[in-house]
DNA sequence: GTTCGCTCACTTTTT
DNA sequence: GTGAGCGAAC
């Protein structure tokens, strides 16, 4: 959209052109798929199991619609949960009908359609034009103030804990005043409802929006404005939802109100992977979609084409174990391929050890790590996987971990952006007014915001007039008049010169980029390089104003591809993604399936813990492997483990258990004889009986088959140079010596004092000695 | 106002 | 075992 429009046939010209070019988008596609595209009158349900060509048919239905002609580009509203969701969907329509894709302004998340919705009425709902949306920081930088001022305990009820309630209330579509009094008293003795109402009053005062009410404030209008609602009736003929198994109840309202005026709504979602229940998800809204819409159309996509038949097989039989679903029996043409392994270690260190072994004999193959992936439950247990990796130089990438935009310094960078560019917005102000230290402290800030409230003035103005009085002193006074004369003098220059160089100024003048250069921790490097790429991202917009509206919606960027990495994420963040290779530890009581989703949802908490086990193991093209650990050490203690119920739960037929490499190999279960497994008798109680001779073990013929792959692999023609990228222990001598000074991304600072190949001993300062390849580290 | 040190908690997370 | 957040000491 941000293209720079040249002559060319107008849309209804290329979509008919596309059209006429043999309707690419129905290429290829299986009876099923082809029904889901076709049927656009209507209601519509595709329930499409996991690698069953879900987007393929999202985008080629609008593709059709396009190009049979049914609606405009502007006439189709399509949501998704994500922008990354959204980007591919428009790239991908893009590719069957070309630049048509231009003219489809409501294809985008829930979120940035509601704001584009509420942009255009948003007197109607208190707001102002140029409404600021306010982030989670932000939010509960607000409910503090709020909490404060109604004299609650701040200690007692923290305002993270409300922010968390509110949002609950948002996502469930409820106003403050249709909060229940039970509820309520989930909060301060009763208050929580008073509280959320006295925050939207203050959001209202800001002229701000937090991410709950982009949805919420859009029912509000539709509810009130049936007028607005009707204009919304004639202009969307039909309507697209992805994931729809994600959708809360705010969003299920929203779209039902929407769907009034057109019975063309197709949903196309999983209930199989609904794994967001705790933040709102309602199951239910799929389950009933026949209910909600009648006469709707229900297709099942159950031909898979992502992995084999083992690992369907496999993943199908763990989620058979679930009550409650629509049911999908998914199957594939591929081949068998391997059995899904299963392997039981003694403790988690030795998983991490032989996971990253297995992955380091995967590179030394020539296999793509790109295609390999380790799955976890929770990010905790990422750090022994990372420490493995750096000790053996294999290089990874982790996905999910903090986000650009969610990096403490890019709020900041943002914060001081954003006060120059917009003296009200209060809360961006308050996050800077003390970073880097310059002696505002609490009791300063206290009474510029008493100022501000009588005045009835923003925080900035009630800065600089109350430098002009008594009300504080000293050293806190002299450094806020200063900073009040910077933003005026940087405001002054906001039109002549570049955002860009704009940035750049702000950020040395203010003393913010001096901060982390005299940070000694071992991540300020890092900080300062993404303030650099900050620069160079914001360069990609016209101006300072376009700039801040996206990243206040848009709060991802794209990762680069670079090279060779094994993948580490969370079950949650591998939804959607596809791997050759998936590695899946921590298969034991407790952690997976989580101790705290049995404790606090009971059923519907291990049903949801079952279906992310279903998520993960359909990840997988061709190889799955299970593990669990008799012994973790969690927070800081040693405990042993029981085996997940999901092990056991995985079908006979379509498993291989897998020894484990360690000194203790073979005899591992024993350890859980004679402690009971509640669980009943588990097949690793005798571990022995399956393999008559060693050359029946899972270990011999996986030894066996490697050398098989290898042997494919090579006479694939040779991948030795990408095979190299990897570094072994058989490397070349590091070209460091001893008593070199160097730095490490994770460790810091330090000193090389043991070469051994491309390995090297460092001493880094506070972290104590580690083995590190010297890859990892740059010569200081 | 700032810094140090103690205590607490610790699943998953998009917008 | 570790990091965040808060209260008490400088």
């Amino acid at each position: 959209m941000t293209e720079l429009s040249q002559a060319k046939p107008s849309i209804s010209e290329r979509a008919l052109q596309a059209s006429a070019s043999g309707a690419r988008y129905l290429a290829g596609l299986n009876d099923e798929q082809r029904t889901a595209i076709e049927t656009v009158d209507g209601p519509v349900l595709v329930l499409a199991g996991a690698g069953t060509g879900k987007t393929r048919v999202l985008t080629s239905r609008i593709a059709h619609i396009l190009a049979a002609g049914r609606a405009y580009p502007s006439q189709i509203l399509a949501v998704t949960f994500t922008n990354k969701a959204a980007r591919e969907m428009k790239e991908r329509i893009g590719g069957y009908v070309g630049d048509a894709i231009e003219g489809m302004p409501w294809l985008g998340t829930f979120h940035s359609i509601g704001v584009r919705i509420l942009r255009r009425h948003c007197e109607l709902v208190d707001l102002k034009s140029g409404f600021t949306i306010i982030d989670t920081d932000d939010q509960i930088r607000l409910l503090k103030q709020v909490i404060e001022v109604e004299n609650i305990d701040k200690d007692r009820w923290p305002a993270r804990q409300l922010a968390g309630l509110i949002d609950d209330w948002k996502n469930r579509g409820l106003t403050p005043e249709r909060v229940s009094k039970g509820e309520a008293f989930a909060f301060a003795n009763g208050q929580g409802a008073k509280l959320y109402a006295a925050y939207q009053k203050r959001l209202k005062e800001l002229n701000a929006a937090d991410f709950g009410d982009l949805l919420l404030e859009c029912l509000r209008l539709f509810q009130s404005h049936p007028d607005v609602l009707q204009d919304y009736h004639r202009r969307f003929k039909y309507i697209l939802v992805d994931e729809y198994q994600d959708t809360n109840v705010a969003q299920y309202l929203w779209l039902r109100l929407l769907a009034q005026g057109s019975p063309n709504i197709c949903c196309v979602g999983d209930d199989d992977q609904s794994i967001y229940g705790w933040r709102g998800a309602e199951v239910d809204n799929i389950l009933k979609f026949e209910k909600d819409f009648p006469g709707a159309t229900v297709i099942r996509l159950e031909r898979n084409y992502r992995s084999t038949g083992h690992i369907l097989a496999a993943a199908s039989g763990v989620i058979a174990h679930n009550q409650g679903r629509l049911g999908k029996t998914l199957f594939t043409d591929d081949e068998d391929g391997n059995r899904v392994t299963v392997t039981g270690v003694w403790d988690d260190e030795e998983e991490a050890r032989g996971i990253s072994d297995d992955i380091e004999n995967l590179g030394k193959a020539a296999e793509d790590l790109n295609e390999v992936a380790i799955l976890l439950r929770a990010s905790f247990q990422m750090r022994a996987f990372e420490d493995r990796f750096v000790t053996l130089g294999i290089p990874y990438r982790v996905i999910g971990g903090p986000r650009f935009y969610e990096r403490q310094e890019i709020k900041d960078a943002i914060a001081y952006l954003e006060t120059a560019n917009n003296p009200l917005n209060d809360l961006k102000f308050e996050r800077i007014v003390n970073v880097p230290k310059r002696g505002i402290g609490d009791t300063s800030v206290r009474k510029v915001r008493e100022l501000a409230r009588a005045r009835g003035v923003p925080l900035f103005q009630a800065a600089r007039d109350i430098v002009e009085t008594e009300e504080i002193g000293g050293k806190a006074r002299r450094s806020l008049a200063q900073l009040v004369r910077s933003f005026e003098r940087w405001r002054n220059q906001i039109e002549t010169q570049r955002h860009t160089a704009f940035a750049e100024m702000i950020l040395d003048e203010s003393g913010y980029t001096a901060m982390w250069q005299a940070d000694k921790s071992p991540q300020a490097q890092s900080r300062l390089e993404n303030l650099k790429e900050l620069i160079r991202f914001m360069d990609e917009f016209e101006t300072l104003a376009g700039f801040l509206e996206h990243v206040s919606l848009v709060m991802d960027t794209e990762q680069a591809n670079d090279g060779q990495r094994v993948t580490l994420m969370t079950l949650h963040a591998a939804k959607g993604l596809e791997f050759d290779t998936v590695f899946l530890p921590g298969w034991e009581e407790g952690l997976f399936p989580h101790q705290r989703a049995l404790d606090e949802s009971g059923l519907a908490g291990l049903e949801e813990e079952r279906r992310l086990a279903y998520v993960g193991l359909t990840r997988a093209r061709r190889t799955a492997k299970v593990s669990f650990a008799q012994n973790r050490r969690t927070r800081g203690l040693y405990q042993s483990a029981t085996a997940s119920r999901f092990v056991d739960e995985l079908p006979e037929d379509h498993i291989e258990i897998q020894q484990s490499q360690s000194p203790f190999g073979g005899s591992y279960s024993n350890f859980n004889n004679g402690f009971g497994n509640p669980y009943g008798a588990s097949r690793f109680d005798e571990p022995a009986k399956r393999f008559e001779s060693s050359y029946d073990t899972p270990g011999w013929q996986r030894a066996q088959s490697q050398w098989r792959r290898q042997g494919e692999k090579s006479r694939r023609g040779p991948k030795l140079i990408e095979g190299e990228l990897v570094a072994s222990s058989t490397a070349a001598q590091s070209s460091f010596s001893i008593g070199t000074r160097v730095h490490h991304q994770k460790f810091g600072f330090g000193e090389v004092v043991e070469v051994d190949g491309n390995k090297l001993t460092v001493e880094f300062e506070g972290n104590g000695r580690k083995r590190v390849v010297d890859t990892f580290v740059q010569a200081a």
